[in-house]
DNA sequence: TTTTTCTGTTTGACATATCAAACACCTGTC
DNA sequence: GACAGGTGTTTGATATGTCAAACAGAAAAA
């Protein structure tokens, strides 16, 4: 089949998303604004690279820079943002909260997954996740 | 944190992964014994792509070739193939019979995620869903 | 046997993602 | 005002993964 290839038909990669995870984070104190270095410094990544990178990001419309370089989210890159985190958040939850998974292994896991995992199954993971703490809750009565 | 960089870190690229699970693929009828035209048409690229791949699995000790030029897996490969095709039919087993994923989703999602599962989370993952099917029969009953 | 087709490899190209190093431009400090 | 340091960009390099096209050799068809 070719349902592997689905792999590279992704919106973002990995790489992307954290760089505009990085600038969501750097610029909760900026009003949304961050820095090229700052960025390069939170990923571990030169500023070349992220020079580079956040071009070809610019280029399709995650980010908007100012006069003075500052780099900001567009609605667009906002978005993509909150739904990786909610997934994010919802995954190692599920792990933690529901598997069991050691918190250091949840991170790493859902940090590779993040990106990756479909509208569809954030809901239903949402829904079971929530479904599964309210049963834990009344167990516990 | 530089937890993001353990994407890079994987033992195999979905590219490799996906080299490897077509050699055992088209093995599984020849003694595990393949060729790259196969190879090739079985993932949608082209012969040049996976002579020039197969080279560096071949490098990193996951498939053997013979005189004739047949690729097969080496212990090492079989033995990463099984894992990962654990993981896919774990998670996808997850998303459709727990969660209720739409079939065709729940392959798309497992086929990017397979790879990257943690041997912790796989195992934390067979204990769960073995337990929810144990107990979702006892229900029905 | 000759010719055609198929096979695997190689080459040159492109895209992404990284690095180090050089550069120009600010922004401080003295 | 000069000089030091930080900032963003650019360049040249490397690695992976893909393509198309050219090639040589093997297999199949005529």
């Amino acid at each position: 089949m070719e349902t592997w290839k689905e792999f590279e038909a992704n919106e973002l990669t990995h790489s992307a998303a954290h760089h505009l995870l990085a600038i969501h984070e750097l610029g909760e104190e900026y009003g949304g604004w961050a820095r090229v270095s700052d960025i390069a410094r939170e990923l571990g990544i030169t500023r070349g690279s992220v020079s580079i990178n956040l071009r070809a990001i610019k280029k399709r419309g995650y980010v908007v820079t100012d006069e003075h370089r500052m780099v900001k989210l567009s609605p667009k890159g906002l978005e993509v943002v909150q739904a990786i985190k909610t997934k994010k958040t919802l995954f190692k939850s599920f792990l933690t909260d529901v598997l069991g998974v050691s918190e250091q292994q949840a991170e790493i896991d859902s940090c590779k997954v993040e990106h990756l995992i479909s509208h569809e199954t954030s809901e239903q993971l949402a829904r079971f996740v929530e479904q599964f703490k309210n049963s834990q809750l009344t167990h516990s009565q």
